[in-house]
DNA sequence: CGCCTGACCACGT
DNA sequence: CACGTGGCCAGGC
């Protein structure tokens, strides 16, 4: 068996990376994520990889939905922590919302620079 | 194979 | 900016 992974491991695989290399104090959607990691249209595989995640070392906590908006309920823990860790890395969160970070999915590039 | 669910997205109002 | 609507995709049963 020639080294090649199934195609959803190696989709899985490249999303990972994609959140990795969103810069610390830096937001992005989970449709952008997709798209960077070569996956349009996989923004719910990317928020179903995160819901499984137990990696601590992942930034998931830097991915949010398209319109800058948490994806947590505003009561929940997940809520509750995302923006803790936000905030720790100077991210302005108000109203379960990140304000001048610009984390829009329409921006395309925008925030990868 | 159909049906339902979810850390989603784009678009119109 | 808030809401409702339809669309998309992957999984679980």
């Amino acid at each position: 068996m020639p080294t090649d992974a199934k195609p959803a491991i190696e989709a899985a695989r490249r999303i990972l990376a994609a959140v990795r290399a969103i810069p610390r104090g830096e937001v992005a959607g989970y449709g952008e994520v997709a798209r960077r990691a070569g996956l349009p249209g996989r923004a719910r595989m990317v928020a179903r990889l995160l819901s499984h995640n137990e990696d601590p070392r992942l930034p998931w906590h830097r991915v949010l939905r398209s319109d800058g908006r948490i994806a947590f309920p505003e009561d929940s823990p997940g809520y509750i922590e995302q923006c803790a860790r936000l905030r720790s890395e100077g991210v302005r969160v108000e109203g379960g919302r990140v304000r001048g970070k610009r984390a829009a999915a329409t921006l395309d590039e925008q925030v990868w620079g």
